[in-house]
DNA sequence: AGAGTACTGTGAAAAAAATAACAATACAAC
DNA sequence: GTTGTATTGTTATTTTTTTCACAGTACTCT
């Protein structure tokens, strides 16, 4: 099983691959791989061991193969079909962000409260009323998530969504979820985030 | 000093303790705080060690103490004043996020590139043209911001924010800033957390 | 008042993550 | 060809983070 923090690491490899690397450039060396990523060659190579993924000592590695590599691993062989709850502003960047970005996922469905944005495609995807949840999550056989909706709700989406099937929620709603163990939880909440920023930068102005 | 992770939970568990925590109850044991936080009893007590607050053995914390406590370590002595840069839908969420929650920081000045939306007050905070950055930024001594601009301009507004004097910034930007050693850097990267999450449920899903 | 209970604070242990170190390897230069 | 060099894959070490375990403590019940 490979770690959380390798995952997310891996993730980041292969948008600089696809992204960030010269599209004349072959070979890279795992220190200029690293640098990008800010991190260090080792932490980089030991990541590569994770998915099995081999070098060549002389040449380094092989940009459009390693990238490859990546992604039989991150993406598995289809797809991945998300399904995202609360078309407010946040939902609505999250959708473009998503469809913006060359990736293997795929938001199927979105769905919000409010019925002046439902039944309308928003963002170039089909927008549901939320009663549909299990409906719409069971038909087309989404297990990941994404909840975008005010804090109240939270809880009671995901409940329905897990109900529904889904065996990975990214949660937004600044309050923390209670799924079962065999649910996988991503807390992103803004302020805790941006609450901890503060004090780093504060500690950093203070020793100034 | 206190840790990432450590800060990270200190500020869940004041957000608990303000909204979740029933007004009327005055005592808390470090079990049923753990378990609204969804962390172990252990990992609580010793999280509390670093902001060195001291509860009772028979009685447990005293809530309204113990948010106090965190709060002067986390917020420091005065609110911390924050800008943000790029108004799209995610800076626009952020916003009223940030405004909504009470809490110790307050957005004091946005920026954007956009004509259309900058001079203005959006969400109820004032829009500057971005050119202003280096200006406002050193006048309103702020010295933490959020990137919310797209991929291509982030770098640039990085650099100009830590020339101002920014210390901390929060980057929802999906590339790896470069920042000197001494500014603290947290990546927010949405499409990396969504495929971490859809690959730990596909893991669920094969799993069961 | 004394025994029992259930908690806290913290040192010790374990687990996890990152870093360093190095043998093995493939190429380049001569 | 041989020597030298720079890199990889992987083991060993260090550091960080989490969990365990228990002495110490304040309260309750009898």
């Amino acid at each position: 099983m490979i770690s959380d923090r390798t995952v997310e690491r891996l993730s980041l490899y292969r948008w600089l691959l696809e992204m960030r690397v010269d599209p004349g450039t072959v070979y890279l060396f795992s220190h200029q791989l690293a640098s990008m990523a800010s991190v260090s060659p080792a932490q980089l190579r030991r990541d590569l061991m994770a998915i099995g993924y081999s070098g060549s000592p002389s040449k380094g590695y092989l940009v459009k193969d390693l990238a490859g590599s990546i992604g039989a691993v991150l993406d598995g062989s289809e797809p991945s079909r998300v399904a995202l709850v609360g078309m407010g502003n946040l939902g609505r960047a999250i959708v473009s962000f998503v469809r913006g970005r060359k990736s293997q996922l795929q938001i199927v469905a979105t769905f919000d409260k409010d019925c002046r944005k439902t039944g309308r495609v928003i963002s170039g995807c089909r927008c549901y009323n939320q009663d549909k949840i299990e409906e719409v999550v069971e038909k087309e056989k989404i297990i990941t998530a994404v909840i975008t909706v005010p804090c109240a709700e939270a809880q009671k989406v995901a409940d329905r969504l897990v109900n529904a099937g889904v065996r990975g929620i990214l949660n937004y709603a600044p309050v923390p979820l209670r799924v079962p163990e065999w649910v996988y939880l991503e807390n992103r909440d803004v302020t805790a985030a941006l609450e901890k920023v503060a004090y780093f930068a504060r500690q950093e102005e203070e020793r100034k």
